[in-house]
DNA sequence: CCGCATCCTCATGGATACTG
DNA sequence: CAGTATCCATGAGGATGCGG
């Protein structure tokens, strides 16, 4: 790979930076954050470590991703330039064709609660009824993400410890049905754990409320 | 490749299906129109043939692409099935995405006037103010494309024989700059051939109508 | 002709060990 | 910690063959 494909098409042009093996699930792991090379490493599962680097120097020379010094120190934390950034429309667009094939659940593959992010980003984009501002965090394995709703949209990273107004625990499988609109909490009774304010998770998961007949937990 | 993230992450497992070379360019071409064998070689200058029938039944058996049987006769032609075409989201997001990229010109790469359908689709997605209906053709190299635009949207495509309002003749890179609003008609004139109704043309690449102190060719 | 399948060569990816 | 270096398996690319 590597190869160009020669064609001056916008398509064939995009792949020819970001089609490689390997490179966009990289723009994956620095859209959810800026990251170390080990922080990649271990949100990669499977990559090998001369890959990753020629990847993310293939990356910086086409203008997608910059290292930058962290604050403390002089480790090197590698980020997304603004350009890079804009590649997050086709990632989402891309979380959300894959629908079909998440509903297969996840059987032996290996899973990272921080991706939730993106998913959650692209499946709940435009779908949120925000009445009210509310910050939600989702609990899954030991990671906790936030979402924040405000009048103007939603955004969801990880969580950076602001206060919360609720907090939602349950297994991946379940967040992504409940996002993609395939379950609503009434169907997953039991599954979903919900500590404070269940009227701000409902705006976030089941903006049309209970539905008619269904009731509603604790 | 063909090697599996392993990954339960719904951007890993669209790149399982999609992620390996020639596959969205593959898409690519359909989503244009649904093509022959011949035909697609044609439109992937570059593509070995044992990897384009390797790919087109690995996408068949993923559910992206069906073999289908021509009208007449017994000839093959392959499409995309539903779940496929909905890949237009993400492969117009890249399109976009590519902008950078397409600026700097053909230079020494293939081009086929077709790949313009899907470029033009996604960048005058929801900008041509289309006060009334009309159906305007580009031509580029010796293809037609054309473009309908109605009150609830637009829609580009192949030229299928139907009559034209005005037929707007420029380069590949021109028509790009004009969809991408990097140019407008006044900025390119000598290099726009306007034949029919230049309203229309101006309708669909310059909606907010000539500059102020521009002046309107023809 | 069209629609592939085979064969061969070489670049690329994957895994592991190693180094500043 | 942040990468290189090395070796080997795999996959891409090109030419060609072959049945319908």
């Amino acid at each position: 790979m590597s190869r160009s494909y020669g064609q001056y098409c916008g398509l064939a042009r995009a792949l020819d930076v970001v089609g490689d093996r390997w490179n966009l699930l990289i723009v994956r792991q620095l859209l959810i954050a800026p990251a170390r090379y080990r922080e990649l490493i271990e949100g990669l599962p499977g990559v090998a470590t001369n890959l990753l680097a020629d990847r993310l120097r293939e990356l910086e020379t086409a203008g997608v991703v910059e290292r930058r010094l962290a604050e403390e120190g002089n480790a090197i934390v590698y980020a997304l330039t603004p350009w890079g950034a804009e590649l997050r429309e086709p990632v989402e667009s891309l979380i959300r064709w894959s629908t079909p094939l998440m509903a297969r659940g996840p059987g032996g593959d290996h899973f990272c609660a921080d991706w939730l992010v993106l998913a959650l980003s692209a499946l709940l984009a435009g779908k949120t009824a925000a009445r009210r501002s509310s910050t939600v965090g989702i609990a899954v394995d030991d990671r906790l993400l936030q979402l924040r709703t405000t009048r103007s949209g939603m955004d969801v990273s990880l969580h950076d410890g602001r206060e919360l107004d609720a907090v939602v625990r349950a297994d991946a499988s379940i967040v992504l049905g409940l996002a993609a609109g395939v379950l609503t909490l009434d169907d997953t009774l039991g599954l979903v754990d919900i500590e404070g304010d269940e009227a701000a998770v409902r705006t976030v998961f089941n903006p049309q409320g209970p539905r008619p007949g269904g009731s509603v937990r604790r």
